[in-house]
DNA sequence: CTGATTTTGTTATTCATTTCACAATAACTC
DNA sequence: GAGTTATTGTGAAATGAATAACAAAATCAG
């Protein structure tokens, strides 16, 4: 296997396990890369492309059994341990992630959140909120690989030169700002602002008719 | 002007606002493409490809005078005016973004949420939690051009069809789930946990050497 | 068992995006 | 003000991603 791995046959991958997921709880044990196709809204084609890429097989004429693929992609994505994550900032959205379920069923524990308010470090949450001086040693001695970055932009960079210095892998970053970092860490954008500014050039555009693909 | 508008074209150009805007309070003037790129971790030909696309021109070795390109990139996104804005499902990440104060100063009014439960639509938030069945009264009065969908994946699909029928022009939604609308309504899919296995993906291939571009 | 049909897996093709390269030109130097 | 330098703006080249096309293989029908 000499081809490249994208970042968006990544995302889609993801999606087909989600796809699959649903097919399996409906009571269906196969798929074809049509199925798949329809479901994420792409060509079937993209769908044995990305396939094959991850050496996902199924049979000709048969299709692809949903319980190997979905076991195959679990392990690609790397889902078969948990992935031990803190939140850093307990503003608005770092509480509201502290008490979202939707990670917990996926092996992605939440073992704590940070925050430099000593009034936030002391509210009875079922994670315990910690004020920021434990940040390093905490993930070193809870084995830590991902922290999710809640702060005001001032101080995510500050935030961020403490995560490499403890060894952290991956970051998602909610701060609106391009954190510096060695490149083996792995840091995943998600700026809320930009995706509603990127909902209103579209429906502004619409009626100025600019050609927008 | 026969080029096409990528969607990465734009994030990038709402990026490039955002740093204008850091340069601006630094006391800065102007810029080079050079200096916009580093600052995006891009090439410069691609800031100079981009500012083509959008007609933003400034003066040979002299760079751009960013008043003008903010004033200018401003105009292009849709920020003249305000975009009056609604939040669906006021669970814990609507409640999060109802206090989020990062949009208000950008023209993005939110005007109110909606929730099932009757309890959350009785608490008191500075701005009011209404139940469902005002919705679509409320998105016609009101003049409301984006929806924030966060309710579970369940509920989502049926509240988008709602949203159609008001009307609705632009939707940013959390549920993890591809909404079906017509396409004239621009979506926008944010994924909290996709964002999370994504960096899980990255941080496991790591070790196993598995070329990712 | 033979032929028709379906669906995969992969190579070729098309389409889109990024990067390069360089002419044009504005600003600077002396 | 002539020459040098820096920087834009864009057409061409390179790279990357999505789609189409089709041979190979599995299944089905009779």
């Amino acid at each position: 296997m000499n081809n490249k791995i994208s970042k968006n046959s990544i995302r889609r991958l993801i999606r087909y396990r989600t796809v699959l997921q649903r097919f399996q709880n409906m009571g269906l044990g196969k798929v074809f890369s049509d199925n798949l196709a329809e479901a994420l809204d792409i060509k079937a084609s993209q769908v044995r492309k990305d396939f094959s890429l991850f050496n996902l097989t199924g049979n000709k004429r048969g299709g692809y059994v949903i319980g190997d693929l979905l076991e195959k992609i679990t392990n690609i994505i790397g889902k078969n341990r948990t992935y031990n994550t803190i939140i850093i900032g307990a503003g608005n959205l770092g509480k509201a992630l502290l008490q979202y379920t939707g990670f917990e069923k996926e092996d992605i524990k939440i073992k704590a959140a940070f925050d430099i308010d000593p009034a936030e470090t002391h509210k009875q949450y079922s994670t315990p909120v910690l004020p920021m001086e434990n940040l390093h040693s905490f993930i070193q001695e809870n084995d830590i690989e991902i922290a999710i970055l809640t702060t005001p932009a001032l101080a995510a960079q500050r935030v961020m030169d403490l995560l490499v210095k403890a060894n952290i892998k991956g970051v998602l970053n909610f701060a609106p700002i391009r954190l510096k970092a060695p490149k083996e860490i792995f840091i995943n954008n998600v700026n809320l602002l930009q995706e509603l500014e990127n909902i209103i050039f579209f429906i502004k555009e619409k009626k100025e008719k600019i050609a927008v693909i």
